[in-house]
DNA sequence: CGGGATCCCGCACGATACTG
DNA sequence: CAGTATCGTGCGGGATCCCG
């Protein structure tokens, strides 16, 4: 090993979201796209079943839904159980990576919210400086 | 006070995400969005001029920046600095808001790009299994 | 109930050019 | 350098119908 190896990683850290080419940036855009960090965080509670998720996801359609539920799942970030039985019934589960993954989604909605109070007046001071 | 009130503003969490007319969900957008997470998570390390950021974040162009950035000073978590020399200088650094909103975002994006090789697993088992 | 298929519109976004 | 202005388009995403 090259002692003019400044940065020696012991591991391998190729990721990187902020290249453009990283197949992270997609990853990441799956998760905090304006409908998968809203899914994610919903299902932190528990299981939930397709048309329950639609409700807790306010103003989500069936297709965005589904779409972004099969982008997640491919990710490996939410388990899909279909049961046989008629009507059917399909429960979506986080899988533990998910879990990892709306703990911090999570922690940044709660923060959000918390301080919209400071948002909304930081608002009115930007509206009202320039004119 | 009237016994009618229904909606008692002077309550502490008003703010829910998952619902669709909550402001918050706007604000979580901007920061979540495509150009802003990554916008904030590159103004972490410290303040940046418009061209440093704009070769930080790959891909972004100049409109979507400058946009993305006008929504996050709009917002109050990040805090604009114009110089009025020759040729201009401009500084955008966060504000203490933004510092903690950029934290969250922050270990999301380490946590995605740590555990990328298990998505790409994860996506490698996925294609393979429905053909 | 849990979706898939299709149609179609708006605007998010990129490319380019211009300005102070 | 640090942006605005303008224009064109791709596709995100809603609406609707349908099926097992």
């Amino acid at each position: 090993m090259s002692i003019t190896q400044e940065h020696a990683e012991d591991q391998n850290l190729p990721y990187n979201v902020f290249a453009k080419a990283c197949p992270s940036r997609g990853t990441l855009e799956h998760v905090t796209g304006r409908w998968g960090a809203l899914t994610l965080g919903a299902l932190r509670e528990g299981s939930l079943r397709f048309n329950e998720l639609r409700r807790r996801v306010d103003g989500v359609s069936e297709k965005m839904l589904s779409q972004t539920l099969q982008a997640l799942e491919r990710d490996g970030l939410v388990h899909r159980e279909a049961q046989p039985t008629n009507p059917p019934r399909v429960d979506y589960e986080l899988t533990p990576l998910g879990h990892q993954v709306a703990g911090h989604l999570l922690a940044l909605i709660r923060c959000v919210e918390d301080r919209m109070d400071d948002v909304l007046a930081a608002r009115e001071e930007y509206d009202g400086r320039q004119n």
